[in-house]
DNA sequence: ATTATCTATAGATCTATAGATAATGC
DNA sequence: ATTATCTATAGATCTATAGATAATGC
């Protein structure tokens, strides 16, 4: 095992990493530091030299999990509908490990702490301010991004929550539909 | 203290009520049965004689707490906008401990047991339905009714999790007008 | 010498159970 | 006699820390 600098890195990047797909399948309170640790192929006693405290593995696990929608939101400036039909799926919809953390942890990030939901608050302000523009010239464009914004968090948290998989596709398909059907 | 059956049925209801409020305020996780029955007045070694689990709680405090939207699914049948409009509003968001549980709760109901996501499935099933009741004779009313559901619940959720206040309500706003705008 | 990780554990939880206590209800 | 609730606790967590071990890096 190696002990390096480098190595530091890596293994923290590692834990991180972890994290950020546990939290989104099991929420932020549904694993524990020990049994991401394990996961991580660590033991849990190196964990406080890599991170404060637990919250702080929290708010950097959010932030890394941001970075799984960017792709996304950059194509929202060039190609919003696109975008949108990526979010608003069912692949999106059953990856949840991997998929948005916004519509994965909306509710445990009402309940996280302050750095978590402020970097939480950032990344939504942008995501509507580019929802907004794709529909320029429009008046009423900064209510259509509210309400696709929440469609899509909505609909894709509604989709996983519901046991009936007809209905899951239901309400993805349907929301999709309907939210395309803006851009007409 | 009482120890008759009739004082056994409130104190059930108590332990149920108080689960519901703080289940929707801490999350699933966020309280423990200790607690619960601290909070009803009682110590937790009674819990047992009322619960078989602490799931069992979980699901009849969700099952408790869809009562509290009762009122605007009935609103549903008649006045569909009015009834949307006292979901998306700004009383509803800052209110989540007797609030609709679906927006409070979506996250944590992917992770429930299976008895609760189908009491939750079942209810949302409901909503859909008379959701595209009130789009009569529209050939896409379902995909109307899916969208406007999932951003009732998304920017609830969404203006809850937000920090910024302004962009709070601002979430909430947008998100109604452009639904009742649907309804034009 | 420093430090990244490990083993071990303290102290604080949490769920669930056992057995005592005190009331109800036949 | 039955039972609703209480006190007490077992056993399994969980976060965080202390001190040992073994590698890095001056």
């Amino acid at each position: 095992m190696g002990h390096s600098q480098a190595d530091k890195l890596a293994t923290h990047q590692r834990i991180v990493q972890v994290a950020a797909r546990r939290f989104r399948e099991r929420g932020i309170d549904g694993i524990s530091v020990g049994d991401i640790m394990k996961e991580a192929g660590l033991t849990v006693g190196g964990f406080y030299k890599h991170f404060e405290s637990r919250d702080a593995l929290v708010t950097e696990a959010f932030i890394l999990a941001l970075q799984d929608i960017e792709q996304i939101q950059d194509a929202l400036k060039t190609a919003p509908q696109r975008a949108i039909s990526t979010y608003v799926s069912e692949s999106h919809r059953s990856n949840v490990g991997r998929g948005c953390p916004i519509s994965a942890m909306v509710n445990d990030m009402a309940r996280a702490p302050d750095a978590t939901r402020e970097a939480f608050t950032e990344r939504v302000g942008g995501i509507i301010d580019l929802l907004a523009e794709s529909f320029p010239e429009e008046e009423d464009a900064r209510d259509k991004a509210m309400m696709i914004f929440s469609t899509c968090v909505g609909s894709i948290a509604l989709a996983r929550a519901v046991k009936d998989p007809i209905l899951s596709n239901q309400i993805i398909e349907g929301a999709l539909a309907a939210v395309l059907k803006m851009y007409e």
